[in-house]
DNA sequence: AACTGAAACTAACAAGCGTTAGTTAAACTC
DNA sequence: GAGTTTAACTAACGCTTGTTAGTTTCAGTT
């Protein structure tokens, strides 16, 4: 066993301050990190590009963090299970299906404008994911099947116009999954009213 | 000057069958090049991986192509050029903006459904663009401002709602920029029945 | 004052990168 | 058949890649 405490050393490690300040570290290096992978794209940044962004050298990366890999890992997942969790909470209200719908975008631009950077990891860089690549395919299809579920059901309930509910998801959730590069660029923007906004352009069209 | 040509040679060449064929051979390396530069994007391919998918060594790659950033450059520039040409003659049409727009969602599909690989180049790689990067912004941006004059022209004639122009091209284009990622999933489709589908959910939305 | 551990460093590794030089074999032209 | 051209090849180049080993610095603990 390479890492193990005794209760006393377990005990010192909360109280210090050090190791507090080690998480941060490496949430800097996850930060900085998906900054350089939203402008070249995961297999364009190296770890010396990283390393340069936090003024240290490349080797020092490695006392936070494991591989590369890791850093992008844990970007995608933690984003793609955001997603799941309150994706399970928007299905399981009772709710109409429109204003389940409604709940999805608010959720996508939620999430979208507190990580935009990570944003354009979890949309391009999916497939460098390795060991976590089933794992994160998992948690994308449930997600497309839940968004067409609720369209189905808005179908049913003749909510929704009787139209292919496959085309329906697409168009929603293509601009939806492109709001990372859209939001940064409106810095002055009004989230609420820009949610209302581009609800009311995906549910009910441009159509006068 | 290293190639100039005698007015006897440049008939020879228009005639001789091996030129023909090494024009498309250049052809084979871009579209094999496009196939992998989709799966995993431009900068985690290498000159070896493009060879080997077409059955030669890197090296032999160099007799057609200068670089690998000259791949990258034709399928990229080639698309936004066509997307350029045929967008000049819609909004030089005399039809209304609504059907300008129709026009717009077949114009996507069409090169899209012809050129599935390359638009995932055009979408996620061309920041890698180097020489040629200036001209495709440009390129970019006076088709996003050819798009939006269309639907501002369309508010003022009160055929779309009174809405931000902006929310709407972004929702709008989002979805026919993601067009490359959906259509090749669903292999037996009816194009055109497709095209109108999609024009409904866009314009018309999906609320009953 | 001695000890501990976090977090930086220097130096280096083996593997892989895009690309070039020079060669060869086969197919065309005359 | 001699000469030319196309398009493949082998071999290698200088550089960059992710990562490891071992060392140093320094603040906090005992």
């Amino acid at each position: 066993m390479c890492y193990s405490f005794s209760v006393s050393s377990v005990i010192i490690s909360i109280t210090n301050l050090q190791l507090l300040k080690y998480d941060s570290r490496k949430d800097e290096i996850i930060q900085t990190s998906a900054i350089l992978f939203k402008k070249k794209g995961f297999s364009a940044v190296t770890m010396r590009d990283i390393a340069k962004a936090m003024g240290i050298k490349a080797a020092s990366l490695y006392n936070h963090i494991n591989s590369k890999q890791e850093i992008l890992s844990i970007i995608i997942i933690s984003l793609a299970e955001q997603f799941t969790e309150q994706m399970k909470s928007i299905k399981m209200s009772d709710k109409s299906s429109i204003d389940k719908l409604k709940q999805i975008v608010v959720l996508h631009v939620n999430i979208t404008s507190k990580n935009q950077f990570g944003m354009a990891s979890l949309n391009n860089d999916w497939m460098h994911l390795e060991a976590q690549l089933p794992y994160y395919l998992k948690l994308r299809k449930n997600y497309e099947n839940d968004f067409r579920n609720i369209i189905e059901k808005g179908i049913e309930d003749s909510e929704l116009i009787t139209q292919n509910p496959d085309v329906m998801v697409f168009s929603m959730l293509s601009t939806l999954r492109s709001l990372y590069i859209w939001l940064p660029k409106k810095e002055d923007l009004d989230i609420e009213k820009f949610t209302t906004e581009l609800s009311l352009v995906l549910i009910n069209g441009i159509n006068k």
